[in-house]
DNA sequence: GTTATACATTTGTATATACAAATTATACAC
DNA sequence: GTGTATAATTTGTATATACAAATGTATAAC
């Protein structure tokens, strides 16, 4: 389905203007697909984002604004984010001993079984869209995205 | 700078995972790009989206499910962003003579002005992206993702 | 006509997000 | 130490979004 048909748009557009529409779009069915996946979890996708960040961190604590930056979308709300996976017990939340302004957040065991439990999932959530253009293409594809989003000035 | 970079990912990943944080990610670097156009404007991105979905309907009003359709994102609220605009007089709002259960839309001067403003910006912010890569890459772009994105099974 | 069903939209509620202001702790100049 | 600036995080508030339930209208069966 070309993004015009998604749209239902009578008028022609040029090819800049299909791209971000593309790309948008496309992020769109990515999410929808995922928040599917992760719905029977009680996850919102920050959430697991975090959870995420978290385990990447193999057993050492992340303070707030190291989470804040590791994220794709600038949250600006990181607090709030770890009270609710704080709730379900999948962090712990400390102050930090040197630093007393900083926050040790880290991932409990209850946690890294969700991500484990998911694991399987999403690397067929990631399988599933990879399929559909070959090896070559998907490098092509992330090399164009890289170079269109680089600012050359 | 590429997506590694971006989420300073220590570990390496492959191509599927890649493309998926790639579109992410570039979907917020055009989204936030987009806000900072429209944020004198007293808009919300999907409020501009409904302005332009009504300019297209070319004098004709709306109907809400038309709308609904029409959007990139299902918004599951398009009542409530009406009001919004309804609020600042860019659109207004008629029960349906022939159906009572639906809604007639309009653009207003006020709201059709407001886009014509926007237009050019509208135009250069979709340029500024295009300009990083050549015209048959940009094609080439729009073509991966459209196959990306449509499942064959 | 009455009842049932489907349709279009709205409302309630919980959660998410954006942005600015407030809080608390550290660091540095003097 | 005192004052000032800076840093890390939290809180307040307004708005946005998601989902389900509610409302009001039309359509069709009988």
């Amino acid at each position: 389905m070309t993004i015009e048909e998604v749209i239902k748009s009578t008028v022609k557009m040029d090819n800049a203007k299909k791209v971000i529409l593309n790309i948008m779009y496309t992020q769109n069915v990515i999410q929808d697909h995922f928040n599917e996946l992760i719905k029977p979890y009680d996850l919102s996708g920050e959430q697991y984002n975090v959870l995420r960040i978290l385990r990447g961190q193999k057993g050492n604590p992340a303070n707030m604004c190291v989470i804040q930056e590791r994220m794709l979308a600038k949250t600006s709300n990181t607090t709030r984010l770890v009270d609710k996976l704080l709730l379900k017990e999948f962090v712990t939340r400390n102050v930090c001993p040197d630093n007393r302004r900083k926050i040790e957040v880290l991932i409990t065991q209850k946690g890294l079984d969700v991500l484990k439990e998911l694991d399987p999932k999403v690397d067929e959530h990631e399988r599933v869209f990879a399929q559909n253009i070959s090896p070559e293409e998907l490098e092509l594809l992330n090399n164009l995205l890289e170079k269109y989003r680089t600012q050359q000035n």
